[in-house]
DNA sequence: GCACTATATGATATAAAGTATCAACTGTCT
DNA sequence: AGACAGTTGATACTTTATATCATATAGTGC
């Protein structure tokens, strides 16, 4: 079995150094496998279930791929912060932002589909004082907004 | 087959009463499933998975319970707000507050599985703010917090 | 009370999402 | 090249949730 080098979507240089980056910093590899798996989701419009993802890796690398490698590399992408899990669709999509530091909320439009990635210092704040109020020391914050997106909102009968 | 009355979970009597007028307003029927389901919630100091709640009832009334079944009572109790679904864990739970237009945080604590609700009109007020900067018209917020509640804090290695 | 209708429940099967285990490969360091 | 750590693959399985179709039950008009 010569190694056939696995297809990828494309992937603009500028993100692939990214991620290239992110990996180095935290001290992981970032592997063909993996890069094919934040290439598919940056190429698409949309978040993806994890089966979507299989799917669209499979069509392009035309082979069987078992649910449990691509969760993995899930898994990476989602530790070294190059992607992020919305909770209530169980979807996966890429950080918008992947700087450093960065607590997001995310607007999802029940429409059309699209998720809106913001980072907004109030609600960061007002959560943490709600938190400390209690006595409730916060690691991590999932805060995902589902309504009408600008294009949306007016257009439904 | 004789029907024997469904054996449920002591349920407080205001709470009850609680669910009762929140099933008339909705037009619903609270019936005595319904009820058992609800009351199995109320009754877990955590919250439970589907197939938890699940597993109670059927050791509770001695007998097999479909997953579609609670999957229908966990349905109606949500529609009508009496409880609440979890995303990050994917586990229901009463709600504390079972008012009218309420839209509550939750603060789950990692160490002992315990959770807070919370209604904090500043974070609430920060998201709409941050939302209408977009354009975006909000129906419904996801805000789960998870960290160290007061017990747990510093109580860890 | 008795049929009528809408809703709720039950039985069975299946889909979707995620995990466990163990073996084989790959890349890096020496 | 040899050894080690990390990554991938193959197979099976668990957990979470839904589809379909038949049966039962509760409220409504007579």
């Amino acid at each position: 079995m010569g190694k056939a080098p696995i297809a990828a979507a494309r992937l603009p240089q500028e993100w692939r150094r990214i991620a290239e980056k992110r990996a180095t910093q935290a001290g992981e590899r970032l592997t063909p496998a993996r890069l094919a798996a934040y290439a598919e989701l940056k190429a698409s419009s949309k978040p993806l279930s994890a089966y979507e993802l299989i799917a669209r890796l499979e069509r392009r690398q035309d082979r069987k791929i078992a649910p449990l490698t691509v969760y993995r590399h899930l898994d990476f992408l989602l530790r070294i912060g190059l992607i992020h899990r919305l909770q209530s669709t169980q979807s996966y999509l890429v950080c918008d932002h992947p700087d450093e530091g960065h607590q997001s909320q995310y607007l999802l439009c029940s429409e059309c589909g699209s998720v809106d990635e913001v980072e907004s210092a109030s609600v960061d704040k007002a959560l943490g004082n709600a938190a400390s109020a209690r006595g409730f020391t916060p690691q991590h914050a999932t805060v995902e907004v589902t309504g009408l997106c600008g294009n949306c909102t007016g257009a439904v009968s």
